[in-house]
RNA sequence: GGGCCGCUAGCUCAACUGGCAGAGCAGCUGACUCUUAAUCAGCAGGUUACAGGUUCGAUUCCUGUGCGGCUCACCA
């Protein structure tokens, strides 16, 4: 009857000859009694009574197995796949025909019919009478290989998600750590808040912004690149404990570990400091590997990661110490530190300033050996101009930073409280940006004055979701964990 | 931004040293009332990402462009 080629129009024109024929093949609703789990179960419980359970259910035609005036076909909704069997002497002769003539792979189907177990012993719905829910225009992906194509599954993750299960399990699993994450903290009083995504000044964190303009203000506005003075402005509010999660925008490169916008976990805490914040931390992330994956062991890139607490502890000067047989206490400034690197032929690329160096060293000699879980501690001043000092170390603060299967997962610190030292500290960030580190945190007015008001001493940590769901779902690319990844528009459709 | 690799039918992949672009699934026609990667017989399906170049002849070699992957740089 059609002779074209072309799925898409050889499905279009049953979608005509349906049209004609009087069938709606987008009705607007079709009521159920069981979803597939749901039905499976019912039969489950009701084997060995006499009447078989009658379910009405719905799904997408994921394969169908013609032979004559019989059929088979696996149905697939979003709790399981069922089989149904369709005959013709059950549904009549016109039913039958509109079934094999009508549908097509991927359509949406609601059966009613009694449920029976195959002879293979596959539990499954005898129809009585079928409708179709909805008709698709275009062919899935191939049932044995799926779809591989890694542009494809980004671009299209719709048909990523039908046709690829550990991709389906792969994002539930990370829904479920962020309930298990959110449910945590409600229990021990901490009240999650909103803060604003459009910021007149962008701060928080150290990197390029995003910007974009209101109309109607007529005023420049940054997509923020972290929460954490407007969690701060709630603490210094009376908000003893408050934590957001939310999307964070940062305009720098794209890798494997970095998409353009990413999702943070940030948490604050009165009256705490950053060993309260280590503890939040391990029992947070234990509570969640035990909720979610129902162990604390977990295997990421082909290591065993014991998320236990407590974890390794462990300062930056001694893991340096170790790691190069550098004492950066011993080279207190830029030039002597660069010095003592050339003399050990150390391949780092140089930085304009010490606590720069410092970390480069950490980057480049520690923090890949990070496999279990560890907190690296007392970070350079001139890095965290928002930590606060260690009392007995000027050159220092209170700040850590975790990570997980070589991985930087997050970072915390005592807040910065006193109000003149945070405007000092803006002021060599000034400097900073003056001599051309575009990502040197830009002076912030209005959060000095909200310090003059009085903040408590308070801990504050913030991590990254989606590197702990690649952690929680063996993830190389932070693009497996993100549904929708940036990626380059691609010209025409 | 640099380097390397990839792009062939709706999907998954072949095509030797430059010599007729092919298979499986999906699709179409037919057979088949317990199949499950159903089976059997037949048919159709291509701007080889795009634009140039070399050549008698290019999926193949060269140049450029696009998109993607990995990686380096960058990124607390």
């Amino acid at each position: 009857m059609t002779d074209t080629s072309d799925q898409r129009e050889q499905r279009l024109q049953k979608l005509t000859t349906l049209r004609a024929a009087g069938v709606e093949p987008y009705p607007a609703r079709f009521s159920c009694t069981h979803s597939a789990a749901e039905a499976l179960a019912a039969f489950v419980a009701s084997e060995g009574q006499e009447e078989p359970p009658v379910v009405r259910t719905a799904g997408r035609l994921m394969a169908i197995r013609v032979m004559g005036r019989a059929s088979f076909a696996h149905i697939m909704d979003g709790t399981s796949r069922i089989q149904i069997y369709l005959r013709q002497d059950e549904v009549g002769k016109e039913a039958y025909r509109f079934f094999r003539e009508g549908f097509d792979l991927g359509d949406f189907i609601g059966v009613e019919g009694s449920l029976f177990r195959t002879r293979t012993g596959e539990v499954t719905i005898l129809v009585q009478s079928f409708e179709m829910l909805a008709k698709t225009l275009r062919p899935l992906p191939e049932k044995w290989h799926g779809l591989t194509d890694v542009e494809t599954r980004y671009r299209q993750r719709y048909l990523d998600l039908l046709v690829n299960e550990p991709v389906r399990r792969t994002f539930i699993t990370r829904t479920r750590m962020v309930t298990a994450m959110r449910r945590f903290l409600d229990e021990r009083g901490f009240l999650e808040v909103e803060t604003p995504v459009l910021q007149p000044v962008y701060g928080g964190a150290a990197a390029r912004p995003f910007v974009t303009h209101h109309n109607v203000l007529d005023a420049d506005l940054y997509l923020r690149i972290s929460d954490e003075l407007y969690l701060k402005r709630l603490i210094i509010g009376g908000l003893d404990r408050v934590y957001e999660i939310g999307r964070d925008f940062r305009n720098e490169g794209i890798s494997t570990k970095h998409n353009p916008e990413f999702t943070q976990m940030e948490v604050y805490q009165a009256y705490a400091d950053y060993n309260d914040m280590m503890c939040l931390v391990e029992e947070l992330w234990h509570a969640v590997a035990e909720q979610v994956l129902g162990t604390s062991r977990l295997t990421y890139q082909g290591h065993e990661v014991n998320l236990m607490p407590p974890w390794r502890r462990v300062t930056m000067h001694a893991a340096i110490l170790e790691a190069t047989a550098i004492d950066i206490e011993e080279y207190p400034d830029v030039n002597s530190l660069h010095q003592r690197i050339k003399e050990l032929s150390l391949e780092v690329n140089a930085k304009p300033a010490w606590g720069k160096q410092v970390e480069e060293l950490f980057d480049e000699y520690v923090q890949p050996k990070l496999i279990q879980p560890t907190f690296v501690l007392d970070y350079p001043l001139d890095i965290s101009p928002l930590a606060k000092k260690k009392p007995d170390a000027p050159r220092l603060v209170e700040r850590f930073e975790f990570f997980v299967g070589g991985l930087e997962c997050g970072n915390a610190f005592s807040e910065l409280n006193d109000p003149l030292d945070q405007r000092e500290r803006f002021e060599m960030q000034r400097k900073q940006l003056q001599d051309g580190d575009e990502e040197a945190h830009p002076m912030d007015e209005d959060w000095i004055r909200a310090l003059e008001y009085g903040m408590p001493p308070t801990g504050g940590l913030g991590f990254g979701i989606d590197r702990m769901a690649m952690l929680f779902t063996d993830s190389s690319s932070i693009r497996e964990v993100i549904l929708f990844p940036t990626l380059r528009p691609k010209p025409g459709r």
